[in-house]
DNA sequence: CCGGTTTATCGTCATGTCGACGATAAAGAG
DNA sequence: CTCTTTATCGTCGACATGACGATAAACCGG
């Protein structure tokens, strides 16, 4: 039995009369376009990823990847973002959202052809309250755990593990880490971000001397705070900076 | 007059079963699916990009990147390996391929919903000889006069701008920048390839220390050359390092 | 109130890389 | 043979980094 995408395909070929747009070709296969979302944070003291679990074959009862289908007259980025709220109860957009990757082997999905392309998100806690669906549709997951077993449905666990690498990589000559923090935030919060991303432990003297010393990727705001413990620590915001120049090189990875 | 490609949405429907596998929901858009090619090589001392006349509706006679539609059956870079063989008459595969991002916006093509998945290939300029079809409906422009005009064909010119960004940002800390060279080649053959493509000039002593120093890159064969005139250069072959460490940065821009 | 603990922040020092540039080597051109 | 061109090796100062000492400023338990 043909997949209803490849069945189309015949009608495709007669539906329009040339005209000065030209049309397109009869033996073009239609694709179903999708969006995948690997929307991190850190939370409990861990890098965790949002799973949702799936309702509907195929794949029913495994987690996989929050997504859908992109409507008519929308843009992919837009799709994304349009998921994210659904999925999530978000009320802002993310702190960070970026196209990670468009996957496309012809038998990754058993439905037929549907070509998905993946976003990656980076947000902090607090403002990815899974309130949208029911709880049990959804939760977090250490990404420790979420890829191995490889328990996700699709080709997600390689989406995942790209949508990691490219975080890991990106803090290293971005400032995109500070996606994961609120408002304010100490360099001790910031760290803890680094060294949970990158499963590494950092010294926190030479990480204050870096970041405290590239321009415009902290803004002092001269207030301090104690909810880390020990003596007062400078609360700092978001800067403008959007590269890390020279970057923040990861040490070998070692686990804790 | 509705697109063809959304027309057919309505015979998605009803086309198949239920069943394990499950089926696509009645309102997924179908779209076209296509690859495009951002193919750079190294010629007459330019960066240039390889072009496509389009023979048909629309933007006919519009210079355009090489690309087509996805076949069934067919994954991304398969469809973008066979679509760069096809137009350019390639025999081997570039030298290097990789997926460089989508580009959905709804309107992008006039026929209907067209999304495509962008390629980046870079190539020596021999093993590129533009002979698969008539010469003049493929030709090398230089990147300097390719995108500037935007005379390109539908996003071509920000599919190019991002395929170019991505190219000069990946030579700094990879070493892609030998898939321009042939077999052998000099250290200041492959200083004017960073020299071209970053459109600046480097020392030839430290770009020297550089590349030599760095393991794996480049593997010296013991034979020299010279074919650039003065003193003998030894020839070198790429190395099987991929990534560059510390990366060689880039200094800021200035036409020659 | 006081010493111990915790965390923040500042400094120091050796090392390594980089940019600028001098010096020498080895070919061809005239 | 000398001049020009290019290749390759060295040197030097500026700077970033990793390792780590030292001090500051809160808290806690007594």
């Amino acid at each position: 039995m043909p997949s209803p995408l490849e069945s189309s395909a015949a009608t495709t070929a007669h539906a329009n009369g040339g005209g000065a747009a030209g049309r397109l070709p009869p033996d073009v296969v239609p694709v179903a376009l999708s969006v995948d979302l690997v929307l991190l944070t850190v939370r409990e003291e861990q890098l965790q990823v949002l799973l949702v679990r799936r309702g509907i074959e195929p794949y029913r009862d495994r987690w996989a990847l929050p997504g859908g289908f992109v409507r008519p007259g929308e843009d992919l980025a837009e799709a994304a973002v349009r998921e994210l709220a659904e999925e999530t109860g978000l009320r802002h957009p993310p702190a960070h959202l970026e196209q990670l990757a468009t996957y496309g082997a012809p038998d990754r999905d058993p439905r037929g052809r549907v070509v998905t392309v993946a976003f990656l998100a980076l947000a902090p806690q607090s403002r990815t309250p899974i309130a949208g669906t029911d709880a049990a549709a959804s939760r977090w997951e250490p990404v420790s755990t979420a890829g191995g077993g490889s328990g996700l449905a699709f080709d997600h666990a390689a989406i995942l593990a790209d949508g990691l690498e490219r975080a890991r990589a990106k803090i290293e000559y971005s400032a995109v880490a500070t996606a994961f923090c609120e408002g304010e935030f100490t360099v001790a919060e910031l760290r803890r971000i680094y060294e949970l991303v990158w499963s590494s432990r950092l010294d926190p003297r030479n990480f204050h001397r870096k970041v405290t010393g590239t321009a415009d990727f902290l803004v002092p705001t001269g207030r301090f705070t104690t909810r880390d413990g020990g003596r007062p620590a400078e609360l700092y915001r978001r800067g403008d900076a959007t590269v890390l120049h020279p970057a923040m090189l990861r040490p070998v990875p070692r686990l804790p």
